[in-house]
DNA sequence: TTGTAGGCGTTATCAG
DNA sequence: CTGATAACGCCTACAA
């Protein structure tokens, strides 16, 4: 099966080459005759562009890149799905790339894509990545760019975030509103800023409502599983026997030590509370059903693509553009947990 | 930041571009010297080749196209990551799209991935999609094209499965085998291929130990969700007070109708077992952890590109390719649902 | 060993 | 309104 070309349809209709091609896109200066032999032998021939060669000539693919620290993941899956369907919106089509938290493999893909020469990149860091060159390049390389959920401050690129601190200190708040005294926070690893500004809106609540800080209660995970959850409630459990509250990084953490828990017959909420942080989905479904906090995974897709065609048009049109940062509000989900 | 070319390596050093090009690839007919002072040069300056030219000179890009029904989900998502991760060990890219269980979608997606010229496309069909005319115009215009999970028998491309008739088959004879003799199936949607084979692999366990099939107690969603499975088993319960054992067409739908039967105090496993399909990590977690067969979605996503990959080679050197079939083993994964 | 020339399929410019 | 011509950047016979 031989593709048409223009020259085909040209050759066939006894025109030149260019005259097809304007017809095809619609130019003001063809007449209506020709423009509708063309658009016939076109369809009836099933002609379609060499989109290899339109790249080539428009320099530009209509294709982004995307980078993801983890593609079976309930919140990240939820941000892959906003973005390809505000992508499709607009003709764009996405190519997936998982870093798999790993600095080492986020550095080739970077330079995988902008070697591919995508339209455009979003990112979200690995738990190993900073404000590291690979993401200078790109800026340098003026490829347009935008980060979100973990994202580094240092990068002068347009980002699509949560407030991390303040979700934080609101679901802490919660417990605190409900009763609890002595809270434990499991919270996530060491590097990601997400991380940290979980754990310090964790503080800040305690602060605020005069209750201690005792760092002898964070407990810290490598990589936020289901298994660390219920190892931490374990070890929480042995060494505090006063803890009347979890805060967890994240909702299958919070399952984890759920699970620990509900295994020793302790009462949740009734001797401790727990409350995690995303909405997966299965915090509805296990018992009790688990409050969290709400992070809104979709839009954050959405919102991240549709920064990234704002700078790509610009970018068309070489007007300037100035990145932004937006804000997408959490609210609580209040469930069994923390009754 | 322009873009560095052949013609500026060879400008710079005061030589052909053909020279340049062939130093670059490696070829034996350049000298030691010039090759290295290219190979220098273009480092220096930070050369990748333009990677729309190569396409429109090669044919190809290195791209391939993914069709999904569904990104958030626990089997596809795997699916998906195997995939990316195999794709990338061979240096192709993965773009993706979701038809959202939707015939019209997947036949525009079909034609996008065409229209864009990848090397080749993965499939997994939407529920409302058979042997349909789009997937027939990929084999016509000789698209390197594997299907995978839901598939139709009837075009005449690779394919990687498992056998859904038989592991249904298992799950259910499992049932029988602990005990039940009045089991209800809650199954898929009527029209993928999929949820018929499990239909009648439960049909046929029914058969070989002489229980009665008994249409009265099959009940068939639309979506397979978590609801489903909680809205039947509440229809199951009143409408049949003898059942003692549900197999479930997916987990997701079996954790609903587990969540129901807690609900209202009916005990899991003693007065009724409960076996899903998929092995999603969520079974393990719930009260009672469920029983599943195991459904190897990342190695489908593997073994998927694998096949793709072998077209694609045959394609690129004219060599004729027979699709095959491969067929993935499941295993069950007994729980407390059906202890 | 090096270079010339032509082409991949489109699009843009400019002259007729 | 139409068409010749020249790119876009790379690759590869074929000449020199």
């Amino acid at each position: 099966m031989k593709d048409i070309t223009l020259k085909e349809i040209a050759i066939k209709l006894g025109i030149s080459i260019t005259t097809v091609s304007k017809a095809l896109k619609n130019y003001p200066d063809v007449s209506e005759k020709t423009k509708n032999a063309v658009l016939e032998m076109a369809k009836s021939l099933h002609f379609t562009p060499n989109s290899f060669a339109v790249n080539l000539r428009t320099r530009e693919s209509k294709t982004i890149g995307l980078i993801i620290p983890e593609v079976v993941h309930h919140f990240f899956s939820n941000v892959i799905k906003g973005i390809i369907a505000e992508a499709e919106k607009s003709g764009y089509l996405v190519i997936i790339l998982q870093s798999s938290e790993s600095k080492e493999l986020e550095i080739k893909q970077v330079d995988l894509l902008m070697n591919k020469r995508v339209d455009g990149i979003l990112l979200s860091l690995s738990n190993e990545s900073n404000d590291d060159d690979h993401l200078k390049e790109i800026i340098r390389r003026d490829v347009p760019f935008v980060m979100f959920d973990k994202i580094s401050k240092l990068i002068n690129c347009s980002k699509v975030i949560i407030n991390d601190q303040k979700a934080a200190f609101n679901a802490t708040e919660h417990l605190i509103g409900k009763g609890c005294k002595r809270i434990a926070h499991i919270r996530g690893p060491v590097n990601p800023q997400n991380a940290i500004d979980r754990f310090l809106g964790y503080k800040k609540a305690l602060e605020k409502h005069n209750i201690l800080f005792d760092k002898s209660l964070v407990y810290t995970c490598k990589g936020s599983e289901f298994e660390e959850g219920y190892d931490f409630a374990k070890q929480i459990i042995t060494e505090h026997n006063d803890i009347d509250g979890i805060f967890c990084v994240t909702d299958i953490v919070a399952i984890g030590a759920i699970n620990y828990l509900n295994e020793i017959n302790i009462s949740i909420p009734k001797q401790i509370k727990v409350i995690g942080f995303s909405n997966w989905f299965m915090g509805q479904v296990i018992t009790p059903k688990l409050s969290t906090i709400d992070q809104p995974g979709y839009d954050m897709g959405v919102e991240s693509f549709n920064l990234l065609l704002e700078e790509m048009n610009c970018r068309r049109e070489t007007k300037p553009f100035t990145p932004r940062t937006i804000e997408l509000p959490t609210k609580i989900i209040e469930r069994e947990s923390t009754l």
